[in-house]
DNA sequence: ACAAATTGATTGAATACTCATTCAATATTT
DNA sequence: AAATATTGAATGAGTATTCAATCAATTTGT
């Protein structure tokens, strides 16, 4: 197999396509990993099932990544960054009020770019591991404190704006990650019965509760 | 090993005293498969981690459950009973109110022997692998199903009660039930940072914002 | 009451298989 | 020609299951 191949061969050589073609390789190890798990778990993913999907051979992993554990660690964190740039392109439009902000910010959480069935099954493998690999803990916990921050900042502007007394921007910042965690597993378990909908109608109507001069509550014809 | 280093020494031996023995034995391995998972996750638990922990040999796993399979299947089943039965005791007392059954549901969801680290660690490695194995996720959704159903019937009795008009009870329940998840994941996510405590203040918010002629606020002093 | 027979529990080495990593040989690109 | 990419068999370690041998408890027979 050559980097032709992966290139295409439409494409002319240029001066990076070395290095063009070793991120390439990564990617698709990358992708055929959470193939991989998504499929058969993180514990019956094997080098074996990676480059059986990827169509590459067993030495190629280590040839790119130095082991089995710092591909997932890359494979991780590939997920993170996909996740990272969904809500915060949702955010490049300054003219959005704080509330359409975080609307952006819920409708991110649950894009199906990102919340996609097999997504949300690699994301709760490495949650299943998260508890004594403390690398794959702050992978996450980088990434939604970041979410979170901002969250938090949206929701002290909203509170201004609408002179709302005993509710707290972090607190409320902090429901919304329980339920975008707690409604992601939903949507895992029950798979055609809690819908990406669904949970987007719940955080919607969480909102409406928590700053009903902001939110309307989702209308129950919405409902299924 | 003898079956009476495990019945005691100072019990006598009854009728039942080999089927006793049989269950204890059966028990102190899943005590030893939780242990296990907890410490090294899923796919590090291996048969030679649990015995190593349980003091017992290979082949006794074997005798009792039919493959490895067999007791980490029995070892989620045990621990869905366990939190079961947690949540059922709380309501056995026939004088309290909707609400008051609907605040002990949430007490237990985060009991400190259900909600500790341990647990929640076993848990999430069992949710990581529910997304291509039915079985776990029979498991997890039938225990989910039953403390939904009476946790809509209780919200069905407090919106009566309180004449709540857009409210829907399932739809509360469903709240609740992403609620426990995310906060489990939450906890377990942010040890020492995102408490127990956390948790149930966030869980009792989301009560008094729905139903707020049956619930409090929690207070801002007691929020850390 | 006691000994012998039966039943059940326990052990861990043997077995066959799986797995991640290595690296010499080969192929491809510059 | 030199540099880089790719391959997959070899290697050594790890794993789940099996089962003969041994140990322990209970039942049966005298």
């Amino acid at each position: 197999m050559t980097y032709a191949s992966i290139v295409g061969e439409n494409e002319k050589p240029l001066k990076q396509s070395r290095s063009a073609a070793k991120q390439a390789r990564r990617k698709q190890l990358i992708d055929a990993t959470i193939s991989s798990i998504s499929k058969h778990g993180i514990s019956g993913t094997t080098m074996a099932t990676v480059t059986d999907i990827a169509r590459l051979s067993i030495g190629l992993v280590n040839f790119h990544f130095k082991s089995k554990e710092a591909l997932l660690e890359e494979t991780l964190k590939t997920l993170a960054q996909e996740h990272r740039e969904q809500w915060r392109k949702s955010l490049r439009n300054s003219g959005l009020a704080p509330e359409e902000k975080l609307r952006a910010i819920v409708q991110a959480q649950f894009h199906p770019q990102i919340c996609s069935r097999k997504k949300l099954a690699v994301w709760f493998s490495f949650f299943g591991e998260a508890a004594y690999r403390g690398s794959y803990r702050k992978i996450v916990t980088d990434i939604d404190r970041e979410r979170w921050d901002v969250s938090g900042e949206l929701c002290r502007q909203i509170i201004n704006e609408g002179d709302y007394e005993n509710v707290e921007a972090d607190y409320v910042a902090k429901s919304l990650e329980g339920l975008f965690d707690g409604f992601w597993l939903n949507i895992l378990m029950y798979p055609g019965k809690f819908t990406r909908t669904d949970a987007l109608d719940q955080v919607h109507n969480f909102m409406a509760l928590t700053f009903p001069r902001h939110f309307k509550h989702p209308k129950t014809s919405d409902r299924t």
